[in-house]
DNA sequence: TCTATTTAGTTTCCTAGTCAACAATAAATC
DNA sequence: GATTTATTGTTGACTAGGAAACTAAATAGA
């Protein structure tokens, strides 16, 4: 044989991009009809936990530069769910939390995400579901990875 | 308890989205060593195999509009990688197929697909990655995806 | 046949990111 | 204390994709 390529087919990330997509791809639709994109579910939920992030901070957890989230905090706030609040000491920085709004969003947020998982990995039985979550975070372990995955 | 507002942890999407974006930006990151993307690679592998294919069949398999595909055609056929080629029996259709650059390129690229995959699942033992592949084709299959992940 | 409908691919406008330059401010160094 | 350096968040130019309008050509229907 000349030339050995490999197909598309052969690489173990195929698979889980196929799955990955789907269901992200199924969450960005239920969270659309909220008018909410996923990254702006995954912001919204982090200040739901911790009033007051500062931007940066967040961009380092979410994976996404300070220019992506300045411009996500934007058109949060247009949308009336995000407030910045400055800070005495440092008058660069400002902090970032929910409107009432934004909060009464979440939950309901919330429960597309549950139904969306529910859904998708409903056709597998409690053990082989388990059995997933487990290579997954064993992969996540030995890769050392923590970043909130977003898209 | 008033809101029972659940965790992004909480969701078995989000630990696979976390690994998936890993692998995938892995390889992002590798092919774009070669100035290609992922999309691209996926479009030059699917021509390696089969020449002359209709960038509206292309669309359906790569789940792409066909605006994108007319659009990575465009890039593709910029860098020499591609051809367009008419068809007698009906002068709308174009078959796409590779140039000798493209057919080139191919082995090269598949090899740091092979190397991104080995990089990323090796730190699983051959079991566990029997198992992982085993459950992930269950969901394909018990979910009907198909489409050709791209990004 | 000739008109209406469908189909193949392109183009335009829009969205949501990145990257890199930037302004304002804070911190470190001399 | 003045100056250099680092840090915070914003902006502008660019990229890759989707949605829908569009063009040209093929097919179906009367």
């Amino acid at each position: 044989m000349k030339h050995p390529v490999s197909n598309l087919t052969d690489h173990t990330g195929y698979w889980m991009r196929m799955v990955s997509n789907a269901v992200s791809q199924g969450f960005a639709r239920k969270v659309a009809a909220e008018n909410v994109t996923v990254a702006e579910w995954v912001f919204l939920r982090s200040l739901h936990d911790e009033e007051g992030i500062a931007s940066g901070v967040l961009a380092e957890r979410m994976g996404m530069t300070r220019g992506a989230i300045s411009k996500l905090a934007d058109r949060l706030t247009e949308k009336g769910l995000v407030l910045r609040k400055g800070i005495e000491t440092d008058r660069r920085a400002q902090l970032l939390s929910l409107t009432d709004g934004g909060r009464a969003k979440v939950p309901r947020l919330a429960a597309l995400a549950d139904a969306n998982d529910a859904e998708f990995f409903g056709v597998l039985t409690e053990v082989e579901r388990g059995a997933l979550l487990h290579l997954l975070k064993t992969l996540i372990d030995r890769q050392g990875l923590s970043t909130i995955p977003v898209d």
